[in-house]
DNA sequence: CTTGATGGATCGTTGAACAATCCATACCGT
DNA sequence: ACGGTATGGATTGTTCAACGATCCATCAAG
C-alpha cells in the first residue's frame, strides 16, 4: 500500500466513490428516460403510458411515478392530471423565450471571463475542438452534442453550479425543440466555425468581442429554428 | 346571470378555476410542506420521517415520496439515500454562490429595464410600498417577504417566466440560509428605503444607476448573512 | 479506543387493489 | 345529418400491505 500520499488517495477516492453507489431506482430511471428523449429517440408529444414504460424497463408504477415526477420538473415531460406524461413539444413562443434567456445569461457569463480561471477557457476550447474533429469527419450528431458542451462551458463562466444546473435544463429544452422540428442534425455544422472565433475571443479575455460573437450566434440560431417553426406551424 | 361581455366571463372562469381543481395529491403536498419550509416553520436539518409526515397529512407513503421529490429537486429538500429527506441546511459556500448567482440574474435583468413594460415597474412600485407599509407597523415577517416581491419584480424585468421560477427557487434557498443563522427577520427593515431608491433609478429608466444600487444591495446583504455564518460555524 | 456483532427502525421497491377520470363509441331525439 | 348523452373500457391517482436492504445506536470483545 502506497502510504505516500496522506490526503492524496483519499481525496482520490472520494472522486471516485461519485459514479458508484449511485442514486436509487427511481433516478436510474430518470436518467435512461431523460437521454431517450434528450437525444430525440422518442418523439415529442408521445405518451409514456406508465404500464408499457414501467413494464419496459421493469420497474413498478409506483417508482416509475417518482421517475416521470423528476422529469416532469425538469420540464422534458409534460404531466397531466389523469391523462398520463407526455414528451414535451415546444412552441414558437418557447423557443423565443429560450433564446432571450440564453442570451441573458450567457451573455452575462461571458461578461465574468476576466475573473474567470484559465482551466474554465481550456475547457472550452476542448468543447471547439471536440466539434471541429466531428465535424471534420462529418458525426453530426457529435457535433451537435460539442455545440452543448460549448454552451456549457460559458455557462460555466459565471461559476455556480445551480445556474450551469439550470442552463443544461434550458439547453435540453431547446434540443426538444429542435427535435420537434424534425432537427437535421447538420444543421449545427456552420457554428463550428463561430464557436472558434469566440474562444479566441475569451482566450484574450475580450468580453465585449465575446459578446458580440455569442449575441450573433443566438441570433442566428434562433432565426433558423423560429423560421423551421413557421414551415411547420403545429399546434 | 350577466351577460355583459360576451368574452369576459369565459376567461374569468378559466382563471377562477386555476385554483380550485388544483393539481395531484403529491403537487397540493408538496404546497403545504413549501410553505413550511420557506417560512422556516420546519428548522433546517430537521429529518422528515415518511412515516410520521404522511400520517400528519393524511396521505400514503407512496404519494408522499412524489411530493418529496418535487422538494428535493428544488433543493428545499436534501434526500439521502436510505437516510430520509431533511430540509436543507445551508452552508457559506452555498451563501456565496447564491448571491454571485443574484448579482449576475437581478444584474442582467435590471439592465433589461429600458425594454420594460410600464407594468413590470408598477408591480415594483407596489412591493416597495407593501414593504414601506409593513415597516411602519414593524410588521417585520411582511417586510421579508415584500422584499422578496421586490426581487421577483426585479427578475421579472427580463421577460423569461423560466428565469423567474428558476430565481424565486434561489430565493427560498437563501431564505433557508437565513433561518439557518436565526434570521430575526427585522435583518430586512433598513433594505426598504434602498429598494425605494433603486425603484427611482428605475422608474427614470436609468439602468446603470440602478444596478449600481442593487449591487450595493447585495455586497451588503451577503457581508450581513456571512458575518452571521462566522459566528455560528455549524457544521 | 478500535473493531465487530446484534437488533430495531426506516427507507426502497414491489404488487395488488379500488376509485376517479378520460375517451371513444354507440345511442338518441330533433 | 347533427348536437347532446349514456355506456364501457382503459389509464391514471392513491392507498395499503409486504419484504428485503440499509442505516444507526448499542453493546461486547479484542
Amino acid at each position: 500500500m502506497t502510504t505516500s500520499t496522506p490526503l492524496g488517495w483519499v481525496t482520490a477516492l472520494e472522486r471516485a466513490k461519485g459514479p458508484l453507489g449511485r442514486g436509487s431506482t427511481a433516478e436510474r430511471v430518470a436518467d435512461v428516460l431523460r437521454v431517450q428523449v434528450a437525444d430525440g429517440h422518442i418523439a415529442p408529444g408521445t405518451r409514456l403510458s406508465e404500464e408499457t414504460v414501467g413494464a419496459a424497463l421493469g420497474v413498478s408504477r409506483n417508482t416509475l411515478r417518482e421517475a416521470f415526477r423528476l422529469l416532469a420538473h425538469e420540464r422534458l415531460l409534460v404531466h397531466e392530471l389523469n391523462r398520463g406524461v407526455f414528451v414535451r413539444t415546444a412552441h414558437a413562443d418557447d423557443v423565443a423565450e429560450l433564446y432571450r434567456l440564453r442570451r441573458l445569461v450567457e451573455g452575462a457569463a461571458v461578461r465574468e471571463v476576466a475573473s474567470a480561471p484559465d482551466r474554465a477557457i481550456d475547457e472550452i476550447r476542448r468543447s471547439v475542438e471536440e466539434g471541429e474533429q466531428a465535424a471534420a469527419e462529418q458525426r453530426w450528431p457529435d457535433v451537435a452534442t460539442a455545440d452543448l458542451h460549448f454552451h456549457r462551458g460559458i455557462v460555466r463562466l459565471a461559476g455556480s453550479p445551480r445556474l450551469e444546473a439550470f442552463m443544461d435544463r434550458i439547453h435540453a429544452e431547446l434540443r426538444l425543440a429542435f427535435h420537434t422540428m424534425g432537427d437535421p442534425q447538420r444543421f449545427h455544422a456552420p457554428y463550428v466555425t463561430r464557436n472558434r472565433e469566440l474562444l479566441t475571443a475569451l482566450q484574450t479575455r475580450d468580453a465585449r468581442q465575446a459578446e458580440i460573437h455569442l449575441s450573433v450566434y443566438l441570433g442566428d440560431s434562433e432565426r433558423q429554428l423560429l423560421r423551421a417553426f413557421e414551415d411547420v406551424p403545429r399546434t
